[in-house]
DNA sequence: TATTGTTATACTCTATAACTATA
DNA sequence: TATAGTTATAGAGTATAACAATA
């Protein structure tokens, strides 16, 4: 297979499959964008809506959409600056903190009883292929 | 670091990866989704909507939105089952096929613009991963 | 004037419920 | 009665354009 070949067919390999992982989620409390910025959040600290819609490469609207639900679920806080009356602070609540372990747990669950059916020379491939992933998904 | 969190950064890796990509489509005339349709119709054969729902782990009515706006585009032909009146035909018109063809080379070359950043190695790494995935992909 | 966030509006994808037509 | 497809309706995520408040 030439290169040209081999990188479509990878490319929707991973989008096939972060749409089966998707759709395993099993959790109504949370879409998958909202879980997705929570994690921001906790990953990165509080921060405002441009560095998050930023972040997360989508329009400040948008974003501005996402964290509205995560407000109004109690998952995330909205707080003015006291530095910038312009800029506000995002930032996980411990309600968000909870249902982020919770609903990690929930989606894990899929992907790992299927990692765990495959034999340990593909787990190790995959161990390599993670950080190379990884790279190309922070570019 | 343990299987549990190798899974789930794994799986976060992959969730990240594709988000990435659909950011990159720079193209106008079709969706994410749409393309994706489509070319299950081109790689796997004419199908009526029901197979196509299944097929893509989406209900019928969801999918007979995107089979719409396919078929309004000129990209797919919907046409009634001889056999059976109850079924349709959906299937790959000559025109869904060119804007497959050009679709996928504009979809493309984002990532392998990056994947032409690594090293010979990695590339190696991602080749075997490759089937691996797919076939966590398609269970 | 520039920056930060918000509101208004619209389009796509998703789902469930209810319906039609055919088997 | 069961199956294949469709329509009606609603919710979430995305975008652009226009706006308010602050620096």
């Amino acid at each position: 297979m030439d290169n040209e070949n081999f990188d479509s067919d990878l490319r929707v390999t991973i989008q096939r499959l972060a749409r089966r992982l998707r759709s395993e989620k099993a959790d109504d409390r949370i879409s998958d964008t909202q879980f997705s910025v929570l994690c921001v959040l906790a990953r990165e600290g509080a921060m405002g809506l441009g560095d998050l819609s930023a972040h997360e490469r989508v329009t400040p609207p948008s974003m501005n959409r996402t964290v509205n639900a995560l407000v109004e679920a109690g998952y995330a806080s909205r707080s003015g600056s006291p530095d910038d009356g312009r800029k506000i602070v995002l930032d996980v609540t411990e309600g968000g903190h909870t249902v982020i372990a919770e609903t990690r747990r929930r989606r894990d669950a899929w992907f790992s009883l299927r990692l765990a059916d495959l034999a340990p020379e593909q787990r190790a491939t995959l161990a390599a292929a993670a950080p190379i992933l990884k790279e190309l998904a922070e570019l």
